[in-house]
DNA sequence: AGTAGTCTCGACTGAGTACTCAGTCTACGA
DNA sequence: TCGTAGACTGAGTACTCAGTCGAGACTACT
């Protein structure tokens, strides 16, 4: 590996264990190794390595994703709705550290001076958003989910997950516990509703 | 208003709004025209002071909703469900500041070595919780709500409804234009099915 | 008036911190 | 063997910031 990806490697763990401010240049010089010099010959200032582990976390992430759909087969819009939302989870899991950094305030802070923070950012939700609309029109056609706007119901079932995972993170209640209710829910908030024998009541 | 009050207030101000490492004491003291020595008379330090606002607005939420929920009357559970969630929407709508203190990362870092602080938080994520699950609970005795964990449930609502206030309060998308998902979404994933006439399919 | 307690002041300290720069080292082509 | 370009170095610089301290003001009570 080389001195500029250790360097990366280094600052992403630390920046997302601790913070962009709270990390100290020195630490991640004496982690890695390399000579403070030596971070800002590769990156022109801290902001700047922030920016390109954002870029490369984006990167990863919109990759794992591929991957994932890509491998994963389908039956229904509802099953890769719920496929999207396992992996969704798993990722958070299994990248604690990474997502982290996504949990941050640090990154909405400089997306809001830098565009080109914000356009990763932008990217990654976008990308997120996407994929759970792209599930629940399919869902759409092939009858497993209810008529909504894609759109909106695609922001309500991400900010339901996020919501979790986040409060995961932050330790406030015990991982996974609540992931059968976290599906259930969703097709419960997509699926035509399934009365059961002799219950009509509409 | 005393020399404190000024300083409890324009530190909530500032920490909320740029985070707690990223407000140095000497702004606090220019702009209350407090001298910097008269913060450390008033707080042991930095985190004292921090706990101090935090302690504050735990107070301030809790009697919020205290108010709130002894003024309205609800018909049934689910009406209690809705009205609480709407009155967190509204809160974190009006006092946008002070709940971005909530969704700040300093403030999960501090409770982890900080155990009074994490008592407070823990008080006030209990309180949200605790008046979710008594609506859930009443609705579920006067038949407006099915039957399921109540606290569990609890946690999805609460991760739901904050996840949203949460990418509203990071600009990712403009404000409010989900309300009506948002409470339909909790019905669907809580009311018994309302099946549309011949449409029994289980 | 004297005194004790509370409150306020702001210059000062010292421990960091991001970033610089003059120069070293190494690999490689001529 | 020499020249050179790119990678790397670490002591140095200018600056920021939490927290201290000694002095003094205001208040209340005797």
């Amino acid at each position: 590996m080389t001195k500029k990806d250790s360097i990366l490697e280094a600052a992403a763990k630390l920046f997302s264990e601790k913070g962009f401010r709270e990390t100290p240049m020195t630490e991640i010089s004496r982690i890695t190794g390399a000579a403070e010099g030596t971070i800002f010959y590769h990156f022109k200032n801290k902001e700047e390595l922030f920016v390109a582990i954002l870029e490369d976390l984006k990167t990863h992430i919109i990759e794992e994703f591929k991957s994932y759909t890509s491998r994963a087969e389908f039956k229904t819009g509802l099953d890769m709705l719920e496929g999207v939302i396992s992996f969704y989870v798993y990722l958070a899991e299994t990248m604690e550290d990474r997502f982290l950094l996504l949990h941050r305030h640090d990154i909405y802070e400089l997306a809001e001076v830098n565009p080109v923070c914000r356009g990763h950012l932008e990217e990654i939700f976008t990308y997120f958003l996407d994929l759970i609309e792209q599930a629940i029109s399919r869902g759409q056609e092939d009858g497993s989910i209810r008529k909504t706007d894609t759109r909106k119901m695609a922001w309500i079932i991400l900010s339901m997950v996020d919501g979790l995972v986040r409060f995961n993170t932050f330790r406030l209640y015990e991982a996974g516990a609540l992931y059968n209710e976290l599906i259930e829910s969703c097709r419960r908030i997509l699926q035509h509703p399934i009365c059961p024998k002799g219950a009509m009541n509409a």
